[in-house]
Order: structure tokens, then sequence, then C-alpha cells
DNA sequence: AGCACGCCGACT
DNA sequence: GTCGGCGTGCTC
């Protein structure tokens, strides 16, 4: 038998092999042996054998010292995809992180016993192969759904499902990924009416290990998926992508809380064009990254002709007048939704005057009020001793208002024979039957009811505008146009206490323009999406060392360090860069290269020191710092 | 991460 | 003369 040559990547958290080694394969293994599968080999001076999977085979070898013997064929089922592979490597460069992290997300642990079942229903050979040819004509779209639904299936889904049946048709998948699991509940049940709903995977997360190794294997058998989802659902190894569908991007549950910390919107662009597969995006509001992504002409935009009934009462007391009345006749018919801010205590500061946010005069970051009662930059940490209000010039400045308290017991009070239910984020309700009753919900937590709500009341309007983050009326718009979608046709929104022109706009249902005004906005400030801003945060010195590496660099600025909570001497530290998108790839990899050789020396220091090490993390796209 | 290689201080 | 300290570097 002729020699034959294996690539690995080693199963190890480790940045420093970040990288295949090679391997001999003996020739007892083969024929076992396929790209994508999981083997186990040699490493270093360790006495066992470590994981990895196998990314090339070859009958040459590139390395020029002597190989090591490939250990065991774990499985020849190639669970590492080539198309996977690649693109796990690609989101790995872009997020400055390793190929071992986007794999964990990738790829689920194997079962044994679901493999066994798989193989014996699906032989080897009938794993769909990569097809480029009959690819319907490729789109790639920004989506504003109308805030309809129709027999209880809301709009996005009808369009999802419409757009699917043309891939399915064709022979194509579809991947669609949602952020919360009651709208994967709503496609889910769409999809089960159709004619393809044999074909649908259900891929959702807070499933057992074995049921996730079930829909992983299922998306590799012979022809179209629909594969359902959330945020690694992008993942699916299945082998004819023809379209990947994003429901509400704006919504942080796409964002991945640990390395690689990417979003599926970026996933799914990187994925979309490696594969050269269509896109959609599909929300009631737009992202400010969507809505940039329309203005540099990467995405066609598109909008349902419907505009919902709303008003906006601009009003001092929490519940005005109208509102009360408005509930009081709706309550007559069917259920009210009535939609308050969560509590919370900020210490963002204002312009006292005007009510702008106060933005530092170095660096246009956020300004807080620290323990000291001082005004500090989140960003440079400079204090902002002689603050001017950039809108207006006053100079004084005042601490954010904190969240309103009241409970839903003045509800009980007023409507003493209705049904008053609360749904928050902690203990959220799914769905209601229809008839009258008063739900009262958190952003995000508001129960779906048969028909649509009858009446939707927006409270604390500017509370939820006037929050701890730059991000706030990108936000509000959101959660406020998400709950309008849970009315019925002909039902009539109320947002109280919004004013001025976003008001008008939100009124009007205007999210483009609304996206379009604030995104402007950030330009101007030099905030993401204009730009993007990576996070890097350790140990003070260790920190320093890296940005020492990286200051200069043309089209990246450096805001901070800064300590991330009081400073102490083992408290880590945080520095922000700011940098151009044409920046992205080069800063990713100088900043890998850099925190790993910071690192190393570093060892020493901490070890006399007795300090355990850790490493800096590093974020590409840090959203929470805005 | 492990683990060995390598080059300077107190022991049979 | 050597045992062992941990600083350094590599792992196909």
């Amino acid at each position: 038998m002729a020699s034959l040559f294996a690539k690995v990547v080693i199963d190890s958290p480790l940045p420093q092999l970040d990288r295949a080694f090679e391997y001999s394969v003996p020739e007892a293994l083969q024929t076992a042996i396929s790209v994508g599968s999981r083997v186990r080999v040699p490493f270093g001076r360790a006495a066992g054998l470590v994981d990895g999977f196998v990314t090339e085979l070859g009958d040459q070898k590139d390395y020029a010292g002597t190989l090591a013997e490939l250990g065991s064929v774990t499985s020849s089922l190639p669970a590492l995809a080539p198309n996977i592979h690649r693109l796990a490597r690609a989101i790995a460069d872009r997020q400055a992180a390793s190929l071992n992290d986007v794999i964990k997300l990738a790829v689920p642990a194997r079962s044994v016993a679901v493999e066994k079942r798989w193989l014996e229903a699906n032989s080897l050979d009938s794993i769909n192969q990569p097809e480029q040819s009959n690819q319907l004509q490729t789109f790639k779209i920004a989506h504003l759904a109308a805030p309809l639904a129709e027999n209880n299936i809301p709009s996005w889904c009808s369009n999802f499902i419409q757009l699917i049946s043309a891939q399915f048709e064709n022979g194509f998948s579809t991947i669609v990924s949602v952020p919360d699991f009651r709208d994967l509940a709503v496609l889910a049940k769409a999809l089960s009416e159709t004619a393809f709903c044999g074909s649908v995977v259900d891929y959702s997360a807070s499933r057992t290990n074995s049921k996730r190794y079930a829909s992983f294997l299922q998306c590799l058998s012979r022809g179209p998926k629909i594969v359902i989802g959330n945020r690694a659902a992008i993942y699916a190894p299945v082998q004819n992508l023809g379209l990947i569908c994003i429901w509400d991007d704006g919504d942080s549950s796409h964002i991945e809380p640990s390395s690689p910390y990417s979003h599926t919107r970026e996933v799914a662009l990187v994925r979309q064009s490696l594969e050269n597969c269509s896109i959609v995006f599909s929300s009631h509001s737009r992202s400010l990254e969507v809505q940039r992504l329309v203005e540099i002409g990467y995405l066609e935009s598109q909008t349902d002709n419907f505009k919902p009934l709303i008003r906006a009462t601009e009003s001092e007391t929490r519940v005005d007048g109208k509102a009360w009345q408005a509930i009081r006749e709706a309550l007559k018919t069917g259920a009210v939704l009535v939609q308050v801010s969560s509590k919370g205590v900020s210490k963002s500061a204002y312009c006292s005057k005007c009510s702008d946010r106060a933005k530092c005069s170095s660096c246009n970051g956020p300004i807080w009020i620290d323990n000291n009662q001082l005004a500090r930059c989140r960003w440079c940490y400079s204090a902002n001793m002689n603050f001017a209000c950039a809108s207006c010039g006053s100079k004084t400045l005042r601490a954010g208002r904190p969240g309103a308290t009241r409970t839903i017991t003045e509800f009980g009070k007023a409507f003493p024979s209705i049904q008053i239910i609360e749904s928050t984020g902690d203990q959220p309700i799914e769905w209601l039957k229809a008839g009258p009753k008063l739900v009262v919900s958190t952003p995000g937590a508001e129960p779906r009811v048969d028909g649509g709500y009858v009446s939707i009341i927006l409270l604390d309007c500017n509370d939820l505008i006037s929050r701890d983050s730059l991000r706030a009326t990108e936000e509000a718009i959101r959660v406020w146009s998400n709950a309008v979608a849970l009315m019925a046709p002909q039902a009539e929104a109320m947002a109280v206490g919004l004013a001025g022109p976003l008001a008008k706009s939100f009124v009007n249902w205007s999210q483009q323009e609304i996206a379009s005004r604030e995104l402007q906005q950030r330009r101007e400030l030099r905030f993401p999406p204009a730009v993007r801003m990576a996070s890097l945060s350790g140990e003070r010195d260790l920190l320093q060392k890296v940005l020492d590496e990286i200051s200069g660099r043309p089209g990246v600025e450096i805001l901070g360090p800064m300590p991330l909570s009081a400073p102490s001497p083992s408290s880590d530290w945080r520095a922000i860069l700011r940098f151009e998108y044409s920046q992205g790839a080069a800063l990713a990899a100088l900043l890998k290269a850099q925190v790993l050789q910071a690192t190393a020396g570093a060892k020493r220091v901490s070890a006399k020191s007795g300090r355990s090490m850790r490493p800096i993390k590093i974020n590409m796209d840090d959203t929470e710092v805005i």
C-alpha cells in the first residue's frame, strides 16, 4: 500500500498549537481514515495520545523533519467537514481566537450510540457532497418584516418559508438562526405544516448531547435540509447550502458570550461568501450593522408595505390619562400588553440641561460618575473636570435616573376584576389564550397571545432610551418594534413618554430612517458599527506590553487602559482599540501574535510572584464597552 | 500544558 | 567532582 500522510489539528486550548501537525498514516489505518475524521495522535512528550481532526490527506509530506505515526482513528465519519473547517479557521482569524474555540461551537461531542444508529441507516458514502451547480440566483437582502401575523404565523416566518421552499425544490439546504426559543417555536410550528416538514432539523441549544449529535448527523444525510436553531446552527455541516436566514440580528443572544466572541451575523456573512449562497437578515427594526451593509451597497434593502397604528404621548407621569383610557377600553375586548422597563441603577452621566448622554472631551467615550463622584470616561479613563455638553454647551452634569420601581399592584387596584399576568426575563410566560386580561411584561419576555393583543402600551419609553449604553436608542426601538409585532391587525399601540423626532419616526414606522440617522451619528462620533472596537483585558503589565507593540499603528487608536474594577494589584485592566474595518484582519493577526509573545515571556514573572497567570483576553468586537 | 534540555550553587 | 534549581523552548 502507498504511503499516506495526514494533517491533524490538535484539541488544545493553547494558541501556540493553533496549526496543523503532520503524521504518517500506518497501513492498517489507511482505509478507515478520511478528511474530517476524529483521530488520536502522539503529541509532544505527553505520555498518551491526544484528540484531533484530520484536515488534509495526501501522498506527499510537507514537513521536513521525521513524522510520528498517527495513533488511532476514533471514527471514520467526517465530523469536521472541509467547509466547516474553512469557516472555523476564518472566524478564528477574524476574532483573534483559536481554531479550537470555534470547533467547540461547530462540532458537538461524539455520542457513540447515536453515531452507530445513524451509520446503520446511512452509509458513509451517502453523505452529501458539496455542489455549486444549479444554484438559484443568489441574493443578499436586509428585510424589514411587517409586524403582522396571519393565522398565528408571523409575516417574517411566512417570508422565510417561501424562500426556504424555493431552495428546497431546487435541492439546496437552508440554515435559519433565531435568537430566542419562542421565535424558534413559532418557526418550527409554521414549518411543521409545510410539504418539507420531514427535512427540518432542530438544531436548537439546551438539549442533551446525544440529541445535538443526532441533529448534527442529520445534516450530513442525503437530501436538502432546513436547519433551524440558535447561534450554533450557523455552523450546521450541510454540504449544499443555498440560503442563510437570520432573524433579529440586533438581539444580543446572537453574540457568543465566550471566545471567539463572534456574532451570528458575522459568521453568516463569512459563510455566505465562502459558500457563495444567499443571505437574508430579517427583523422588525434594523440593526445599525445591517444598515451599514445596506449603505455600503452590500445588502439590498427590502421593506414590507405595512404600517402599524402607533401613538406617542409626551407625559410626565408614568401612566398618563390617555394610557389608562386605552387600557380600559381595550380590556373590554381582549388582551392588553403593558411593556415596562426593568428596574436598574444607572451611573451614567447626562447633560442636566438637554439630557444628552455626556461624552468625553478627548475621545467621545461615555462619561460615568465613579465611586469618588468623579466624572470619568469609561473608555480612556480621563477625568472630565470641565465638562461642556457637545449639544447645548451646558457645563453641568446629572447622574442617570434610577429605573422605575412601580409594581403591577397599581394595575390590580385599577382593574380589580381583570386577570393580571406578569412575565419577566426570570419567569417568562410563553403563550396565552385570547380574552380580556392585562399582561405586564419586561422587554423580550412578552407572551404570545392567540390572535394578538388588542392594545399595547409601552411604558417607561424615556427610561429605555436613557439607559447606560450608547446603543440604548437602537435597543429601545428594537424591543418596542418586537412588542408592536404581537398586536392584532387593527389594534393600536401607545408609546408613553416618547417625544421628539424619534417619536415621530417610530409612530410612522420609519425603521430605515431611524437606523440611518442613528448610524450617521455613530459615524460622526466614530462609534461602532461605523468603526470596530476591540477590547483587550488582563494583568496590567502584560496588557501594557502588548499595547506598546500596537501603538502608532495607522488606523488603530488605543483608548485606556483603565482598571476594570476598583484599582488593586490583582485587578484586571482593560484597553479598547478603535479601528477601521480595513484594519481588522491585520490587527487580529498582530494581536494574536503579540499576546502570545507577551504571555510566554510573562510566565516566569507570575511564577515568581506566585500568582496564576491568566492570558490576555481579546474580544475583537466588544459591544459591552459602549 | 507537559516535559526535557541546559547552565549555575551546596552536597557525598 | 555531581544533584537539582527553574528559565527556555518545542511539540509533526
